[in-house]
DNA sequence: CTGTATCCCCATAGATACTG
DNA sequence: CAGTATCTATGGGGATACAG
């Protein structure tokens, strides 16, 4: 999985890495709700407010900016007023939508078994403290 | 990308997506990297520690049990003096690499991309203050 | 060797209020 | 409508010390 470029350089494995920066770039909260909310086509900010339910207008502007910068979403502003801003995937944030897939494929198929592992743990592990 | 299990459901599109899920499980600082030391082979806890370099015993320790308790990892003690306990990735484990490595190398492919993007952004940005 | 226990810090998310 | 600005606090993570 690594690449080699991280892979040959054990001690190095934290900060640049591909895989830890593909990681850092979608591992938080929103940013994947985002990407697929907008895998869909442009959108407006309060649409994705809406949409997302839950978030705040902090963390979604945030968001919304670091995919802007990342190069994965375009942020067209139109000079009206009331303003209207559409948020739109990039070319290269469409390319994003492959690997992600991969990965909610790999969690659709195998969240049972992650359920199952997590209720025998935890039921192990209550018996443990039972008997201690 | 998200499945339909989520798809359908805006307002809920947090918590049971399994795609969430998915990335809750591996979003973090030190999961793949161990996933990724692991899918090499066993290791003993001490022996990554030394070749994650920079992660804390609490860390890494925290880090494992949650790997085993999602089923991906194996914790095998040997009741020697002194201890050795050796990390396995399970089965399921080994499913995860796959989705990892498309991701590992959709990162490898964009990175100069994502870089390339961020300085430009940076750059307007800067441009943008000085004009103010 | 393989952990636990404890303290502490500070980054970050959330809430709230305000603005062009 | 689409954001900023500001405040707060909470809990995740590091450092350290200790234990079986």
């Amino acid at each position: 999985m690594v690449s080699k470029a991280c892979s040959l350089a054990p001690n190095v494995l934290s900060a640049q890495c591909p895989t830890r920066q593909a990681l850092d770039l979608i591992a938080d909260k929103w940013t994947t709700l985002l990407i697929y909310l907008l895998s869909k086509g442009k959108q407006r900010y309060g649409d994705l407010h809406r949409q997302v339910g839950g978030i705040s207008q902090k963390m979604l502007t945030q968001t919304l900016r670091k995919l802007e910068r990342d190069g994965l979403v375009t942020r067209h502003v139109y000079p009206e007023v009331p303003p209207r801003t559409e948020y739109e995937l990039t070319k290269l944030g469409h390319t994003l939508i492959g690997p992600l897939g991969a990965l909610c494929e790999w969690a659709g198929t195998h969240l049972s078994e992650l359920e199952q592992a997590r209720k025998r743990y935890d039921h192990l592990q209550k018996k443990a403290a039972l008997s201690a």
